[in-house]
DNA sequence: AAAATTCTTGACTGTTTGGTCAAAATCGGA
DNA sequence: TCCGATTTTGACCAAACAGTCAAGAATTTT
């Protein structure tokens, strides 16, 4: 039976499909996290993915498609970690290991932190819903969780929102304004062994703050 | 003496240039800001700032002068607080300071912060030179400072450098991420009294880090 | 009030953009 | 090998884009 498309990324995929759309979900990633949604051209995509326009349009139907499938594939990634937050593990250990992967995240595919963080700049149009009711259902369930560590005297007692967004702020920080890390600290931050220095560093701060003890 | 174009900045206004300069500065933050360098276009400046794209371009050449304009308007008043922590005052009392100021600037302006955000995500194409220059040297600067005062054991043994950048980040973050807080707090992120909120809560992580004491 | 200057605009231009279409090239199973 | 299905492409289109131009409206200067 012929199809007028390509199948639905639900169906199975011939071997060209499968490496087709991962060329393209490589280089939309690359294009949208510099220029946006609205500055990235399908033509740069296609480009980057070594392909014709034409035929990029063969994979997702519209610039639209490719941007939504790109953002939701980072977004579930995203989540994963944040909801393997053990309640009944030791506070510090948790939020530790929690810190330690978004920052390797963060260090291994920082188009994947910029995407995002151009979606939200952006009003977040796409996904708006997705963060006033999962994202929110979940940050609350974890909000608790910390407060109860806090009630039980684990955790020094700060607004478990707050605290939070302070990790993923410093986390993506070094993805999102990677540029900048990179003029300031010049070739340190290319060296190896670079991200585990971050890691050390926000880590200390945000254990134990910066106050002399 | 018949002037070609509108005077430039530099030299004095009339009452009806300093208006309209203002008009478009504003209008060009609101657009840049949320749709990046690239996908802003003009006629949406124009719309947003009350008059006609031929009018918007008598006063500034082009979209690129607009947007330069604009960005270093904004790095210029970030800046300043910076370079105001004062090597011979207390340290836990200049950070502070220096921190409540950069949250207040967040939340007076999230849109200049999101413009900037977005020049660095794109790879700083514009700015790119004075990061590597005169932001290095003055941050530096204040990274050796902050050595001293952890010498002198008034501040706890971290990296200066990734002190800078996560005060950065989280001051930052709730204005770059303000849709995604809002979704999050819902109306409460509303609420007279809740930047002194943010305030409170990062400063307390950031002094006192979460483990308890 | 008249003249000189500054301000504002609609019509226009060449280019870039997202997307279509039909035909050609390639692939994979019988 | 052959044949249908999939993959790829160049030519094309309408809308959106940054910027120009000449002429009219408003303002300031004399």
């Amino acid at each position: 039976m012929a199809q007028g498309a390509a199948r639905a990324a639900s169906g199975k995929q011939s071997r060209i499909q499968t490496e087709n759309r991962a060329l393209i979900m490589r280089a939309a990633l690359d294009v949208f996290s510099t220029d946006g949604y609205r500055g990235a051209t399908v033509d740069r995509i296609a480009e980057r993915a070594g392909m014709s326009k034409t035929n990029l349009l063969y994979y997702y139907p519209s610039k639209e498609e490719i941007y939504r499938s790109a953002i939701e594939r980072t977004v579930e990634d995203w989540l994963e970690p944040f909801a393997a937050i053990d309640p009944d593990g030791d506070p510090i250990e948790e939020l530790r290991r929690y810190i330690t992967i978004k920052l390797d995240m963060s260090d291994r595919s920082p188009e994947a932190s910029r995407l995002f963080a151009n979606e939200i700049q952006r009003g977040a149009p796409l996904i708006g819903t997705f963060l006033s009711t999962r994202l929110k259902a979940l940050v609350d369930e974890k909000a608790a969780v910390i407060r109860r560590w806090i009630d039980a005297g684990r955790l020094a007692p700060v607004d478990p929102y707050h605290l939070i967004f302070t990790i993923w702020a410093t986390t993506q920080h070094y993805a999102d304004f990677e540029v900048q890390v990179q003029a300031i600290l010049g070739r340190q931050a290319k060296k190896p062994g670079f991200s585990e220095q971050v890691a050390h560093a926000v880590l200390s701060i945000l254990l134990n703050g910066i106050k002399p003890r």
